[in-house]
DNA sequence: CCGGCAACCGCATAATCATGTTAAAGTAGC
DNA sequence: GCTACTTTAACATGATTATGCGGTTGCCGG
């Protein structure tokens, strides 16, 4: 990988621009093609630059980096976006991943690890501040739902609802289950008491937003 | 903070092992209270040696380190888990990000940086491997679904099937879209052919999975 | 020991659903 | 104009589901 890694940064404070431009500038393998201070033709400034990697501020004048980065991604998937930002509250956060943000930098981040970030996220890897990182980690431990509550379903009324939510017949079910299909008829008829619904197609919905099972 | 922060090493390799126990143990500001092979008496160990990191390899001979994460984490969620190991397959990771782990290590880390992950998540972090972290975000940027194909249903049918996914019968989907009911019968058929399926359950289930619900 | 409950089973009836067949009116494209 | 597709609709039959009203076993806790 001889060919330097092609940058474009957006950051509209002046200071902050000046300084990570020159380090950009500073290291060896990258070649920083613009620092603007907005994102407002962020189309002709890709066509321009055809960037590898781009740096941008989430807060600026005009468009947001969030706003852009879709645009960016839509133009083309290849380039790798890092958000760069005081930010760290989960909305923004979680609208940036989705957006398709490969990186997820606070600003407290030190210059030098700025840089990294840059080979980081141009050979595959994602940086993100720490804490950002333990967002989208709890993310995936969240299903841990606070409501587990009621039920109040016993655990062969749960293997019935199990057997309707796989999209099976009460046949289907009693032959699974290896009971008769008068008593899945029994289960199903509490089960529906339970859920206070009263057609499979009720409880299947129920028992899905209500988040247990399956 | 000025206590250690007390750390509990598993790892079946014994060089590596002992590696890491020294990087530990020179370490000021860690305190590692013990570095075992084996998980298997995980409860003894947590009681007596109240870690507050657990460094953990996944691949150990009798429990897997995968196993004992959720042992930990129900003993005292507070403990960070960061497991180390050499694989990085989807299926591991999400299973382990699921089960509470705080931070994903490949075994290629260097070992300066496994002792820093140790104060990462214990100040709140997560820290992860690059790779690891990008799938993670890949994770979050698939529901950009590959196809929004196929459907290849009409508006009409769109709207006998959403009827469908609120639970209602076909009568009240007759009476909301003012039809008669032999005409919702009509396009149910229609949708079932469409969809390659054969009850409201099954239809509703597939429209669910295929993602356009909402 | 007994009452309560989970799990099992049966029979019966009405409602709803699945499916076949057929067909008219409208819209769109070739 | 002809073809294709959507939307509407009717009639019919068998399958499945929803409910009502019975039962018999066990097991558990008071």
């Amino acid at each position: 990988m001889n060919t330097p890694i092609k940058v474009l940064l957006y950051e509209d404070n002046r200071d902050l621009r000046e300084g990570i431009s020159f380090l950009l500038q500073a290291t060896a393998g990258l070649d920083l093609r613009a620092a603007l201070p907005h994102v407002n033709n962020i189309r002709t400034d890709l066509a321009a630059h055809q960037p590898d990697v781009v740096l941008m501020d989430i807060n600026m004048p005009g468009m947001t980096g969030l706003e852009a980065l879709p645009i960016v991604k839509e133009i083309n998937p290849n380039i790798q976006v890092v958000l760069l930002t005081v930010f760290d509250d989960d909305e923004r956060i979680f609208q940036a991943l989705r957006s398709g943000a490969s990186g997820y930098l606070l600003k407290n981040t030190p210059p030098g690890e700025i840089v990294q970030a840059v080979f980081d996220v141009h050979k595959g890897g994602s940086p993100m501040t720490s804490t950002v990182a333990r967002k989208v980690l709890q993310f995936f431990q969240q299903p841990v739902k606070p409501i587990v509550a009621d039920h109040d379903l016993s655990a062969r009324e749960l293997d019935i609802l199990r057997g309707l939510m796989k999209g099976y017949s009460y046949k289907l079910i009693a032959d699974e289950l290896g009971i008769s299909l008068d008593t899945v008829r029994s289960h199903i008829r509490n089960v529906y008491d339970k859920l206070q619904v009263n057609s499979k197609t009720e409880a299947i919905l129920k028992a899905m937003k209500e988040g247990w099972v399956g």
